[in-house]
Parts: structure tokens; sequence; C-alpha cells
DNA sequence: CTTGCGAATGAACAAATGTTATGACACGTT
DNA sequence: AACGTGTCATAACATTTGTTCATTCGCAAG
């Protein structure tokens, strides 16, 4: 078959055999052992193999059987906020690392359906929407632009909406357009002149006119937004003072789900949540507890199209 | 939450502990030991409620990178035989039946794009066909009706077309029709006599209209064919003198896929592999030695729209 | 040639899983 | 009340899986 000798070509790792083994196991059912025999290799190694490819993504496991209070969740989060779709998954985990890698698995599904050749999707940051972007499974498409609705934080982190971005592209086979600059500028001067650099002008646009926007939302006292600390704490107070109980697209937004007229807000490079409605599709992936106020605020304003959280926080927002 | 007392309700199977089962198992990597303490319940019973749920493709396991080489034999297929869709799997395995399985779980990702409200499926019959419906996960859809385009096995049999459309239509709560009648008759006149029908008619013109149909073809020396022996013997060495090479929705056909001028073509009630160019989508499922040369017939007729098939198959048909 | 390196192997073991036998318990039936 | 009947818990066991470690193999650099 001629493989064997190239399949190592890519990256140093078997996938045709990791394929030809997962196929095996998972959908012949045979055992690791008969596996090994079969393909004349050690069992260590199709155990590590198997292991790979689960870690991979290349085995996927889902379960399609919803819990019949789930369904009901989803009915009434589209009844009551005027979506089009709503996804809600079993919350059985109160870390919220796994939380986000949980919702990001799940949220694969529903965008799958809105990702087609040609299109441009907006993506936001967060841990979520990073696990997003991971748990995509490879699709090529066709002339897809993927792009970063906001600018980076200062530090390259796993969380801002360049990796996001930089991550879902390649599993889409898209191109990705990021927005080259800070997410919050050190002051409105500067960021002005940030905003009008033909570059930026450019994706901003290129964002605006995106068919979906995939986004997610902060609560204050979320571990992400601590860990960042973009916002001295002098001027977090402020903010907060002033009404602050989530950040959207890196905007501080109040209950009405309105930005909050704060300087600090004026600093920001990226869409402005009131731009979003210009964008047929915008799906929300967040949950727990500390986001279900902003998610009230945002899904009242009717800022979405679909949702993609958990059990607790659908029952939370329904209240 | 309420829902123990009521979960038996449907036919005494606790899905929703099933389910929660699985999530925690696949989702949150837990072990049926710890699973089992957090529920409260025993361990054996964890293990078996997730066998069940495998068995009942609650649990469902799919391999997203497929082969280079299956790519490219699904291009090849498309490019040199019309397809606007082709899906082939590894052909592992020599068994009839759990090829069919395998060709039946793989149909059900391209197949369920074409499933929508408000569509008429058209279902032909056989293993293939039957363990595709099987394998179909539950997709509540909206005014479907699935039809089967073929009359039934005078012994209701797991592989005729009713078979496969009852399990279909329950899987994506559509309505179903079916063809009551036999599929084959015992004479010409009995066959028209039947066919002129209203309730029969009713049922073929609805099938005519369908906007997908999902067929398969049997090979002469199938162990399906064999089994079945709806006709007796004479009269199967006549059809094959006379140049049958495999079965098509019931009809005998030749290496030109035509439907071969014989008295017992004249006595199947069903649709007519002629009638299917009105049918927009038309799908294939199918594989293994003794049918690649139907196959092939059917596909330089450019009688499909799209085909799911193994490595084998593909290759020997691009030949 | 030998030395060193990384990868694959085989043996061995602990953990998890799948399976079976047995007994307790609830439930309708007679 | 006695009697099936079926379900579930418990325990015990065989198999499979995941991991570790020392060893061997293949191969390239010295």
């Amino acid at each position: 078959m001629a493989q064997a000798s190239e399949e190592l070509r890519r990256d140093g790792w078997p996938e045709q055999t990791a394929v030809r083994i997962a196929w095996c196991y998972y959908g012949l059912g045979m055992t690791q052992q008969e596996i090994a025999a079969k393909l004349g290799i050690n069992r260590v190694r199709v155990n590590r193999l198997l292991a790979e490819a689960r870690r991979r993504g290349i085995v996927r496991i889902s379960i399609t059987s919803k819990l019949a209070e789930n369904v009901d969740l989803e009915e009434r989060l589209k009844e009551r906020f005027g979506l089009a779709e709503a996804e809600v998954v079993l919350s059985l985990t109160d870390d919220e690392t796994e939380l986000a890698e949980v919702l990001g698995a799940a949220a694969c599904e529903p965008l799958t359906r809105h990702f087609r050749d040609g299109a441009t999707i907006g993506v936001g940051w967060g841990v979520t929407l990073k696990a997003f972007a991971e748990a995509m499974p490879e699709t090529p498409l066709q002339d897809v632009a993927v792009v970063a609705m906001l600018g980076s934080l200062t530090r390259r982190s796993s969380i801002d909406a360049f990796e996001a971005a930089t991550t879902l592209s390649a599993r889409l086979h898209a191109e990705c357009f990021h927005l080259p600059g800070p997410i919050l500028c050190d002051s409105e001067a500067s960021r002005d002149t940030l905003v009008r650099q033909p570059m930026l002008q450019d994706v901003l646009e290129r964002a605006l006119r995106a068919d979906i926007a995939v986004i997610s939302v902060g609560g204050l006292d979320s571990g992400t937004i601590r860990r960042m600390r973009f916002v001295d704490e002098a001027e977090f107070q402020d903010v907060l003072a002033a009404g602050a109980i989530g950040n959207f697209l890196g905007h501080y937004i109040d209950d009405d789900a309105a930005v909050i007229d704060h300087p600090v807000n004026r600093r920001v490079i990226g869409v402005k949540p009131e731009d979003l409605a210009n964008i047929p599709h915008r799906f929300m992936i967040s949950g727990g507890p500390n986001k279900v106020r902003a998610l009230a605020a945002i899904l009242r304003r009717r800022l979405l199209t679909g949702i993609v959280t958990d059990q607790q926080t659908a029952r939370a927002l329904l209240v």
C-alpha cells in the first residue's frame, strides 16, 4: 500500500495507522491485542496511537440523545429570547476550564451548519472560544475567511481572539485575518490613530461584513478577566461603579447590555456590540454562574441568534 | 429533578440515567466505578447501561480523519460518474453483514444533510438500507414523509423496503408510507390489478415525487438474494441467461443498467429504475465484491447523485 | 567499527471493564 | 400466606486496557 513509508512525512505521527487502528477498534469492535496482531505491531503501540487519536480529536465520541429537560430548556430559550438555535448541555462539572471544553465541543455541531464555502466568520475571545476552535473537527472548506473581531492581548495568550481565530482557520482551511493591535490601548487618542490605519480598517470592515459571529462573554469575577488584568484595579473599580456587569467583545456592558459610557470603553480595538446587528448570525458560546447576569442582559437585548450553554446557566437565564 | 420516577414510562429503560452515565464516561472521562458512586447505583448497572447506550446508538463514535487514499477515491468517483457526493469507508471486513452495518453508519452523515423539514424520502430495500435506518440517529423533523419504493416481501423480513422505511421514519419522526403489496407478484395480470388500486397508486406517485431516494443494489450471488428466492430456480436461470447482473429496485438489470425485457420484471411492484431520474437526489448505499458489476452499470448510466461505498468496491469501480 | 540515540518490543503489573453466579427484595398472582 | 417472576445489589472472576521498565533494534554520527 506504500503508505507506511510516506505516512510520517507530515509531523512524524503515523496517522494512517492510527486511523486504521481506530477503525478496527471502534468501528469493528476488535480488541487492541487483535489489532496489534493483524497489523503486525506491538499492542502498546496500538494502545498509544489510539489514545493519541482520541486526544487529537480524530476519534470523536458524541451523545445524540438529549435529556428531555435539556430539550425543554432549549425550546424555552429560543422562545423567550427570539433565538433561531439553542443548545443546552448537561452541566456536571463546576470547573470553569472543563465547562469551557464541554461547551466548545458542543458548539461544533450547530456551528458547522453555518460554516460553508465562501463564508466569513467573525470570532471573539475567551477560553470558551479557544476550546471551541480546538474541538472543531478538520473540515476543508473553500474561500472561507476567519476574522478576529478584537485586538490581541499584549502577551500572546491562548485566550485571545487571535488564538481562537488562528486555530479555527486552520481547522477550516480558511484564511485568517486578525486585528494587529492591542485589545485595549493606553489612550483614546492612540486607539483612534491605530484604528485609522488602513490595515486595521480593512480587517474591521471585513469583520462587520461577516456572515456569522462566534462570540462569548466574560463575567467580571471570572478567572480569565482577573488573570488578564488589562485594566488596573482603580479603573476596574471605576467601571464597576459605573454599572459594569460583564465584558462583551472587549467592552464593559451594563444590565441593559449597553456599552458603558466610560473612557476605558473608548480605548477598545474591535467590533462594537451595536455593530453586531449587521451580522446575520450571532452565536454565543458561554456558560457558568458568573456569566449569567451578562448573558441575560445580552439575550434580553436580542443581540443573539443562537446560544450554546449548559443546563444550570440555561435554568438561571429562564428564571 | 423528578426524572427518576418518570423515566421508565416509555419502554422500561432508563434513558435519562444512561445519557447521564454516557456523558460522565465519555464526556468527562470518569471511570465506571466513580459514576456508580456518584449516581448511587451499581457498577454493573453502569456498565450495562453504557453498553446498551452504545448499542442503541445514543453514544456514537466517529472517526473524522480520513485516509488520503479514501479522499482520493471519493474525488475520482465524483469526477468519473458525475456524482455530487461520494463517501468511501475503509473496508476491513469481509463479512457481508458487517460491511452493511459499516456502510449504513457511514451513510448517516451525508444523508442527514438532505433530510430536512418537509422532505419526502424514498427508500429501497436490502440489508444495507435496513442497517442504515437503524444507524440513523433520532432527529425530530417536521412534515417528513418516508415512502417505500418497493412492495414487501411476502414474509415480513428485516430486509424489505417496508422495514427500512418504518425504521427510518421512526428515527425522523416522519410519516411512513409503504406499498401494500408483494415486491413480486405471481403474474403480470395480478400486478396490473394491484398497481391500479388507488391506495397503491397514491404511494407510488408519492414515491415518484420524492426529494431524495435512498437505494441499494443486489448482486446476483449475494446471500440476500439467495435467501429470498422470490423467483424459482428455473426463472432465475432464465433471467441470468437474459443477461441479468443484479437487482436494482426489484428489477433485474443488465450490464447497461437497463431493465431486462423479461416477464419477471413485469411482475414487480415498485418504482421503475427509469423513473428515478425525476428524483433530484439519488443516493446509493452499497458495497461488496458481488455488487461491483451492477454498481458499475448503474454508475455508468449516471443514475445516481451520491454514493456511499467501501474502499475495495471504490477501487474496483474505478478500474 | 563502535558509540550513542531514539524508537519499538516484550514482559510484567495495576487498574478498569465485561461477565456471570448468587441472594435479597419488591410485586403481582393464586 | 405462599409462590413465581423479574429486578437489582453484591461478589467474584476473566479479560482487556493503560503504564512502566529494561532490553533490543536500526541507524546515523563520530
